[in-house]
DNA sequence: AACTATTAATAAGG
DNA sequence: TCCTTATTAATAGTT
């Protein structure tokens, strides 16, 4: 805007391109700024140079909060995930469980990772979308698998508690003499008595 | 920057600062449309109106993508959380596990909840950090217990099965008469043979 | 929304 | 990188 018209390409000399970039950014920043305040606006505004350096503006509270507030009015735009409607059997359903289990973990190693895996943050909303029906699922599986287990043991408890007790009976009827008490393992603790609330999790 | 020198506050006429908003806006995301194309810098903005409407610029890819770059360069810088080095009995590490649930039911309802909750990002960053382990800890709390339980009824059965065989031993020793065949419970199958890989999930 | 007087931004040069 | 200055671009107030 000054010593003549400036061609809107990017600028090949390195140095004037440099320059170019460092007053321009301020200016930006500051029109920001102005706009904010005149108008009342929350505005935020990152710029990455073509060497990766990046400024920031955010003009009310921080970058963070500013971002939160786009995710936020830009989600619903995204697309629902797909359901499963269809009834699975069991071996069918712990498959899908260890699909799922992969894209989770693949998402986890990004969380977590650092940001070393590839997924992109589309792949990102899926698994979000995803991921507490997954947790349900693989909880609700985990949970019906050890209570099966559970429950035929003490039916098995059960069964050979009946029967130690016919066969008492049966001695005590022919002999007429007990040379030793009852069997019984009500002095054995169960440990599901104390903490049941953490099944709920 | 015509007619007069404009003072730097927020315009109090509504109608004038609607005007001002709209022509500053354009002239802002100009600007950094321009800064982007002539020194090859990768830029963002994004605008919420006094009224809340968002007015966005994304100069190369998308904004999510933009907001991926920035988020990314601007971690490591985050306080690292604290880490529970003494070890804990047994009711401490369930109360604990508790409250890391709540933090973490918090976090599901901010993730999936549409934005209702309050949490903040750097709270989110904190429970980011934390999750992997919440989940190992919970996980195998929850393991352990089971476990537990399984093994103490699987007791129950081998002390059930030896008093059922010392009866009948007696009985047959006593009456020389057997009036009935030895009671087992191997018929019953147990499913733990099947599924043991989904339990390292 | 269009116009235009005026200010603000900035390209080129030092 | 900062200062200066000629010139262009943005825009405040008006129609």
């Amino acid at each position: 805007m000054a010593r003549g018209k400036v061609q809107m390409k990017r600028i090949e000399n390195p140095v004037h391109r440099q320059v170019t970039f460092c007053k321009r950014r301020a200016g930006l920043l500051k029109k920001a700024k102005e706009l904010s305040i005149l108008c009342d606006a929350d505005i935020g505004v990152f710029i990455f140079s073509n060497h990766g350096k990046l400024y920031e503006l955010a003009t009310n509270g921080t970058m963070q909060g500013l971002i939160e507030k786009y995710l936020k009015s830009t989600r619903g735009a995204q697309a629902e995930p797909v359901m499963q409607t269809q009834p699975l059997d069991a071996k069918d359903e712990i498959n899908m469980l260890k699909q799922e289990i992969e894209i989770l973990q693949k998402g986890l190693r990004y969380m977590f990772g650092g940001g070393t895996g590839t997924m992109t943050l589309d792949e990102l909303l899926v698994l979000e979308k995803h991921l507490e029906l997954w947790i349900y699922n693989i909880r609700s599986t985990k949970m019906d698998i050890m209570f099966q287990e559970i429950n035929l043991l003490r039916n098995k408890e059960g069964i050979l508690t009946a029967a130690n007790k016919y066969l008492q009976d049966k001695m005590e009827e022919n002999n007429g003499i007990a040379n030793f008490g009852p069997i019984t393992t009500n002095n054995i603790e169960c440990p599901f008595a104390i903490p049941n609330e953490i099944f709920q999790f």
